[in-house]
DNA sequence: ATCTTTGCTTAGAATGATTCTTGATCTCAT
DNA sequence: ATGAGATCAAGAATCATTCTAAGCAAAGAT
């Protein structure tokens, strides 16, 4: 945890929920979930807490499409893949580095601090289930 | 163009809005872009058009975590280098052809359908001026 | 220990992008 | 020409997120 996040109460219970969760949920999902251990809770200081956390590096931001923002607390570097069958967001780790510059042309002096990546498709269970259903 | 899209005034107007436009322009942008040549045109409807547009797989709409959509009329396989500075979203080629399941770890069966990718970073202006102030 | 400053939490209001609703208008096949 | 089905426009509604203001709580100074 950085020296220079205050860690109350309702921060280590948001970020204890990431931690514990591996479906990458939304504000009012951390919401709901936190609401059980901490009754008292409101959304919007789970909003403040993500936000807080994130902003430290504790945890990141997913965004997929437009769709509310999740939240992951895995910090390893890696991408998302969505499931355009039943939603769900899963961990998809690199096979070994891959550099932005590497695969994409850029301007000559580009500076790439970060490369968000987003999969499309199905998952092997949507995708059994949907070729079983098109035949 | 797709035989089934009805290319009515508006959408031929947004449509040539974003074909001469090279900034991903947001749905506003192109309201205000489109109203130049089209006084009578509605927000509701650019969005309409934006979307039958998308739908019809004549244009992109490019997000950039959590800002307001954009829009971009280039078809070719490409992804999107924002830069933090100026704040200014430019297309980059891939180098070759960019497999997502050649670069990262998917369970065995996974389809994929979409590869979405944000660069982030400084363009070589903005990259320039920032060492150029803190040294 | 008391004052002081600063940051955190909360409820509710505000924002802003996007979507929805409704009635008018247009297109196209008959 | 007629009727069905799209499309358009204006405004209302939605919904995630952010802001506001007031009360609390922790940290620092005296
Ligand atoms: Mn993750
Ligand atoms: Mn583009
Ligand atoms: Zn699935
Ligand atoms: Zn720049």
């Amino acid at each position: 945890m950085p020296a220079d996040l205050r860690m109350t109460p309702q921060r280590r219970e948001v970020y204890e929920v990431l931690r514990v969760s591996h479906d990458h949920p939304t504000a009012t999902d951390v919401f709901h979930r936190a609401k059980e251990r901490m009754p008292g809770i409101s959304l919007a200081t789970v909003y403040n807490c993500l936000e807080a956390l994130t902003e430290h590096g504790v945890v990141r931001q997913v965004n997929v499409e437009r769709a509310s923002s999740r939240y992951c607390a895995n910090l390893d570097d890696h991408v998302h893949f969505h499931c355009e069958g039943c939603g769900q967001v899963v961990d998809a780790m690199p096979r070994e580095d891959v550099t932005a510059a590497q695969l994409w042309k850029l301007p000559r002096g580009t500076k790439v601090t970060a490369l968000d990546v987003s999969i499309h498709g199905l998952c092997p269970e949507c995708a059994k289930a949907n070729t079983k259903s098109s035949h």
